[in-house]
DNA sequence: TTTT
DNA sequence: TTTT
């Protein structure tokens, strides 16, 4: 079990790249404020770097930005890699499955159809919950 | 562990009452929709019924109404009661702990200082988060 | 946003039925200890039902049974139907993505390789997480 | 809202401190397995810093070592400190606020009566949640 | 630096 | 390196 749940605003415009296999990566990060203050009476914030795969990459990367307020789902991931000194450095970022807009201006024209989206393999099915035997 | 995160719009204004004890209540019923569509290609809508206890009752009976955006994290609690008929029923709710106001009006005159609340019986403590020896 | 995490024990073995569709569908219903005691000194318990579909209802069905200590991931839904007597009911129930088992005995024969289920609709991904050009 | 949810095994004993002022403060890592496999089949583990305050540090030192599997709640936090060097560092850390035990052995002797804690800064309250005018 |  |  590993699940990591946010809500913070994005602290730049998203970074879209492309793999040489050819799959989608959009990265961004999310000042999350502190539900409480320090001693010194201030708000403090974390800075949570965001992985996302696929679809959802490339819808974040279409439809947010800059303060864009969002709902993240995901797993907490720790990838180690070699700095340009030869050091190994190691990165915690959330790889997220689940991602919503929270402060989608309403008169946006040109439409889509979601404020949420998800990040599947593929078709994930969705359960035909009525009819049900119980 | 018992853990629910939800984000969803009110359906009315929150009721608050008072408890012989003096402990507020406040409920209210939060609209979470799926993020997919059903067969008939609609998107369906859970209702989840909210309590919070305390200060945090209070907050959110002062500061909430219809259609407001909220993140809500909690523990799923199932009570059961003597019905008016005599009949013993359930109710499935979500007993928070935290409640976020996503989408508070800027403009807004009159000041509080957070948009976040949290129920605790007493001063959480908070971690002296610096300072620390690793 | 709709996330339920909870760890708790199997109340009965699993229910495993086929829609006319060909879906598999478990049900079954976890103790969780609430974390604090009552006014009376007492430990209570929510008794929780649990929805699971295709390959996770059949990985339940086939390696849970009564006692066993799960954890499970998954979404808050409530659903009406009609009772025998032509009443409208209400049922609440979590529907899992992610069962994981948490006192598998070690000494079993017969192997598989992992203890955690997850639904996924189709093939996940998995997402090549070296060779990332940051 | 910040919000991590983990189950996984110390990959050491807990090390306990106490700060000037006194507060205790526990930390120990916990290895938790991806929930699939790589592109080379492996099964992959992150290892995840736990920090737990007050009480709570002192249970987790006092009762859980190397090897034993438990479910954290708490939030995610970065932390910037001084290297030995004299550069800026971080690390990520969740902050727990709940531990569960959960392979803890049936047979021991000497009792304690819970294997949940969680770090309240004071007695948490507890809803009297019986006798509820609905 | 890592656990079963 | 940070957002409102």
């Amino acid at each position: 079990m590993n699940k990591v749940i946010l809500i913070g605003r994005l602290t730049r415009d998203p970074e879209l790249r492309y793999l040489t296999s050819g799959a989608a990566v959009a990265t961004f990060t999310i000042a999350v404020d502190r539900p409480f203050t320090n001693q010194q009476g201030e708000r403090e914030t974390d800075f949570i770097k965001i992985v996302t795969w696929r679809k959802l990459a490339e819808n974040c990367a279409n439809n947010l930005n800059k303060g864009r307020l969002v709902g993240v789902s995901g797993r907490l991931q720790i990838r180690s890699y070699e700095g340009e000194d030869g050091q190994r450095r190691w990165v915690t970022e959330v790889v997220a499955d689940e991602v919503q807009f929270l402060d989608w201006p309403k008169d946006r024209s040109g439409g889509f159809d979601s404020n949420e989206y998800e990040d599947f393999g593929s078709d994930p099915g969705g359960e035909p919950s009525d009819d049900l035997p119980f």
